[in-house]
DNA sequence: CTCACATCCTGGATGC
DNA sequence: TGCATCCAGGATGTGA
């Protein structure tokens, strides 16, 4: 499931179809997503350069020349293929293939752009927690979708002040808090699990009971296993692939997360526990992570 | 306000 | 084998 590292993934994968490009059609094989498509959505999209390609929490982010912004979200299960048209093609650092004939006729593939790159780009999502809108650009952070959302864990203004800050007082296990999107944008349940788990903090752990000293060493993990996965081409786990159609291979490198009954990965005699948090599942190690 | 939980959706896995 | 049930999880809405 598309968590920052893969939605990063994606947005490198679409960089090279999309920034610079006009698109030049647009295909909607439905009125809706998650939500309803905008009014003329298509309309606003034909003949439309896209400026720049960039992300936001899980949101990739395309500022067209119209002064508007389509935000594309890929919930759990959505996915892009990107594809050359005509022949196969060295776009940026990726090799695109001709679409196979079967490209876009899934019943999943709902929507379907092309651009002059030229590129065929693929959204498919079976579950339909995806998301495709416009908003203005100017007005980008003050939409209801990004109003609330956190800073990015990524940028210089993540650290232990900024955590401290934001879990004191907090009586929600630190689990919890960290899959808050208004506390940190882009975690979600996996590296959530993993970040803890390096961070030897047990997930039970009220987020406002944290020591300082141990709060530096979570800021770290959290900065690091982003970047790892960022770096391993984004994890495929179950239904989800990058954007190039090529998997990525970062789930084979989760330490904790799916290993219910397995020996900890840190060393220790303790074995990898499943609980279920607020409804999600959190694997740990009750052994090293206190 | 803060937190827990149900809800949306589908298909793959599991159980009987 | 076939059918029913469970489960995955991001964001949001509801209710305690």
């Amino acid at each position: 499931m598309p968590e920052l590292p893969e939605v990063e993934t994606v947005r490198l994968g679409l960089q090279p179809a999309m920034e610079g490009h006009v698109i030049t059609r647009v295909q909607t094989r439905r009125g809706d997503l998650r939500i309803p498509f905008p009014k003329d959505f298509v309309k606003r999209l034909e003949g439309r350069k896209v400026r720049h390609v960039r992300r936001r929490a899980k949101y990739i982010l395309a500022d067209l020349d119209s002064g508007e912004t389509l935000v594309i979200h890929l919930g759990m299960s959505g996915r892009m293929s990107v594809y050359s048209e005509g022949k196969p093609r060295k776009l940026g650092h990726y090799l695109y293939d001709v679409a196979p004939a079967t490209a876009g006729t899934d019943k999943h593939d709902h929507v379907v752009f092309e651009t002059d790159a030229p590129a065929k780009i693929i959204f498919n999502d079976h579950r339909r927690f995806g998301l495709m809108t416009l908003v203005d650009t100017a007005h980008l952070e003050d939409d209801k979708l990004f109003r609330d959302v956190g800073i990015e864990p990524l940028s210089d203004s993540f650290n232990t002040a900024y955590l401290a800050g934001v879990l004191e007082g907090k009586r929600a296990p630190i689990k919890a808090a960290l899959l808050d999107q208004r506390l940190i944008a882009g975690l979600g349940n996996i590296y959530v699990c993993e970040a803890l788990f390096r961070a030897k903090i047990s997930p039970k752990r009220l987020a406002g009971s944290i020591s300082r000293e141990r709060l530096a060493p979570l800021a770290a993990a959290i900065r690091k296993v982003l970047k790892d996965a960022i770096a391993a081409g984004g994890s495929t786990l179950r239904d989800h692939a990058q954007a190039t159609g090529d998997p990525g291979n970062f789930q084979h490198h989760f330490l904790v997360y799916g290993r219910e009954g397995k020996p900890c990965k840190l060393g220790c005699p303790g074995t990898v526990k499943r609980i279920v948090q607020s409804g999600r599942s959190t694997f740990y190690c009750p052994k090293c992570q206190t």
